[in-house]
DNA sequence: CCTTTATCTTGACGATGTCAGGATGGATGC
DNA sequence: GCATCCATCCTGACATCGTCAAGATAAAGG
């Protein structure tokens, strides 16, 4: 109500960042539009070229907010678990089903679009970050081989993109409790 | 040089599919265009839409053939293996991943994308025999739990989408043999 | 042979990403 | 206090995109 709308927006570009999610959660990423970008914050479909080269450019930064976050929570169901290496590895798949459900536009964006720059400085920063905790975890639980490091992987990777996918219908229509039960049933599988 | 170029075509249709499948190879379904895709066929922009309803519903028939040839590759592989129940499953966890490596945009397009229409009938006819061969492979080797089920085919899944996207350099910088001997080990774990 | 119908082309429309050039106003130097 | 600079934002334009409408062409069928 005081300020209707300055010519300056202050700090646009963690406006334009937000402005990017809700619209990769509203129409998904094949169907991302800068100019509705633009306007979901209020500002000229030019505007976002003062703080991004590109459309892919903001694409880039927002994939690297996704690494981010997928540790988070990878991290928060890790706190919530035992400490021994096979129940963290565990929990961290648990984590990154979850990242694929709840931020299932950022994950598609991180894991299943060309359009963010994956070898920017920025984003393989964050995203060697979250394979360091990969390999990390392996290594603590006994992992030692390329096998390994796969299978854990490749295990709670494929069942975070089918269940963001609606493609697991068995599995997602458990009740939250049964379908962690499982799920850990499945992942523990990873390690031989 | 007989016949330069008829005015009708002949089978645009099926010229069309290829087009489209080539178009995806080379730009990535991101960069899809339609009119790329008919100059690539050698007719006017609005010729699809004699054939499919829309770029989606070319999209749309591209993907069921995506499925038909996931099939091929996964029988290619379980031929040549052992007739064992055990063995058979691991031979088409390879040949999916030989689909998602030889095929990247045809995976990609079924498997990454929202714009085929997942609900149309040809499409989800071609789907649920690719479904139906996974659940008779895994009930043949004993698996009989919805979590058997998820963990075959997000380990199978998850590997074919990890290596088609680059992701996965320790494996995909083996030699073939080394490759498969390693994708076997870890395709194993799948069943408890 | 004439009509019908499927097939393909041309032209147009709104929407998109990006570039060029102009407007605004906070920040800096004096 | 004031003038200048420059980061920030806007308007307008362009090529390209998907789709629709209307016309051209040729194959099919009476």
């Amino acid at each position: 109500m005081t300020d209707e709308k300055p010519y300056h927006h202050g700090d646009l570009r963690s406006a334009l960042l937000a402005a990017a999610e809700a619209e990769l959660d509203a129409r998904g990423i094949e169907a991302f539009s800068l100019r509705a970008v633009a306007k979901r914050a209020g500002v000229s479909h030019a505007a976002p070229a003062h703080h991004f080269s590109d459309a892919n450019g903001l694409l880039t930064a927002l994939a690297a907010e996704g690494y981010r976050r997928l540790l988070a929570y990878q991290g928060r169901r890790q706190a919530s678990a035992a400490a021994e290496p096979a129940a963290q590895l565990v929990a961290s798949g648990l984590g990154y089903i979850d990242f694929a459900m709840e931020c299932p536009a950022l994950f598609r964006l991180v894991f299943g679009s060309v359009r963010p720059d994956h070898g920017a400085r920025d984003l393989q920063a964050a995203a060697s970050m979250a394979y360091t905790h990969l390999t990390d975890l392996v290594f603590a639980a006994g992992g030692r081989t390329v096998a390994d490091e796969s299978a854990v992987w490749a295990l709670a990777h494929g069942l975070a993109d089918l269940l963001s996918a609606g493609r697991l219908k068995g599995v997602a229509s458990m009740e939250p409790a049964m379908r962690d039960a499982v799920l850990r049933d499945v992942l523990a599988r990873s390690l031989p």
